[in-house]
DNA sequence: AGACTAAATATAACACTGTTATAAACGAAC
DNA sequence: GTTCGTTTATAACAGTGTTATATTTAGTCT
């Protein structure tokens, strides 16, 4: 509330020492995430954030107000950097294979940063309900009224497409679907970077067999039909 | 290797000190149970825990050789403690129901039992992989050569029920479809204990979509028209 | 430009944590 | 009864996040 944060605030452009806050803020924030990639969320210790930015532990609760809003800083980040690798997904003209696709690629984020991914989901994790609950909503979606965060955007869009072309039923809301990939594919992530599957090997048989069982458990009798067509081409091309 | 332990070992009547040794771990591991509930993982603090059973900070060092043996030892009582809800669960008639009750016990556990559920599968949670995979095998199961947990087996014959009355396909090792509904009652489970159902109604509507939708999944055609039975005549009560 | 003021910082202290070294107490075996 | 190994309590060590205080910095107003 002071005044050159109002000042700020009304015009777009920022101060030199606004650009200097932003710029440490962003240091500290980069060197926590290194930190959290190279010994999880625990090695994450303020004294030795600041000695190699350079300051002292005070920045953290100047910029942050403390661990805690460094963490939920990383926390929004970590959604940041999952949205980034969903969209980078191509959107294939067959919506079901655009799905599995989605899911695929949930699966290699959460195990490639497994840090970054244990701080989403964690429910142990120091990150507030604010912050949790106060996700911004992906513009194009939130015109039609619909809530939902743009890292989930692309899942809820695929799942649309779904029952649009009629593979998947319309009895049951598209964000319910939804949620229901999210959870089996979380389900399987959570259980392999917990070490419940002996080996990837057999992570990847259960990824594919229980997602394929899942979007089977909303398909139409056409999307079966459609589905069955999918696998007996699979199989006649693995047994050539 | 002392040779008090080494008698304690050969006969099986236990020394007057090996008493005083299990009540004292007994008790620290009691004294944790409850600081676990009520304050989270994090709240486990050994002073605390020496003053509040009576000792000092060593004893858990001679009992369990540091607090990760500690938490190795919660760990363990966790399964257990999930096994047991899973053994109260009625073996009913029908299998589709009896997996979905297994389920739905499961749920409670994981919502009655938070800081439990998070020290069994939490990946950040200092859980030592020989902890984790030395699970004791379920001893009925094991002598048809398949090691699983016990708190996994009422599951695994569930399924195999499923299978064995033709209401689930055979043509999926039940152990696949086994771990593919601990994925989504897992999922489920962890999204709603991180906060991402805004409300417990949301939550258990989501519960029973996504349950119902992995076991239409892996249903016959004969079971599929069991399950439209069910339906329907669920769906008629309720209109009724 | 110079004075005033509010924010940001560095230093140090505080209350904790798990772990470890040390020495005393205990207990069981000979 | 002595001895030896184990367990115990005390205290010290190396950390942690947080906070109080004083100093410096930066922006605004006259």
């Amino acid at each position: 509330m002071s005044k050159s944060n109002a000042q700020s605030e009304t015009h777009a452009e920022a101060s030199p020492a606004d650009q200097r806050r932003h710029a440490q803020r962003a240091a500290l924030l980069d060197a926590a995430s290194r930190m959290l990639m190279r010994g999880g969320p625990d090695s994450i210790s303020l004294r030795k954030l600041a000695t190699e930015v350079g300051t002292s532990t005070m920045s953290v609760y100047t910029a942050f107000g403390g661990k805690e809003g460094l963490i939920n800083a990383l926390f929004d980040e970590a959604f940041d950097r999952l949205g980034a690798t969903q969209k980078a997904v191509p959107q294939h003209a067959e919506p079901l294979l655009w799905l599995a696709e989605l899911g695929r690629a949930y699966h290699k984020f959460a195990l490639d940063n497994p840090s970054y991914y244990a701080l989403m989901i964690s429910a142990t994790m120091p990150v507030s309900e604010a912050t949790r609950h106060a996700e911004e909503a992906s513009t194009t979606l939130l015109a039609r009224g619909i809530s939902v965060h743009p890292a989930y955007q692309y899942l809820f869009e695929a799942v649309e497409a779904c029952i649009a072309d009629g593979s998947f039923t319309d009895e049951i809301e598209p964000i319910m679907i939804a949620d229901a990939f999210w959870a089996v594919v979380h389900g399987l992530c959570s259980l392999e970077l917990a070490g419940f599957h002996a080996t990837a090997e057999d992570a990847k048989a259960r990824f594919g067999v229980t997602t394929l069982a899942m979007i089977r458990g909303f398909l139409t009798k056409k999307g079966l039909a459609k589905l069955d067509s999918f696998t007996k081409a699979q199989s006649s091309k693995s047994n050539s």
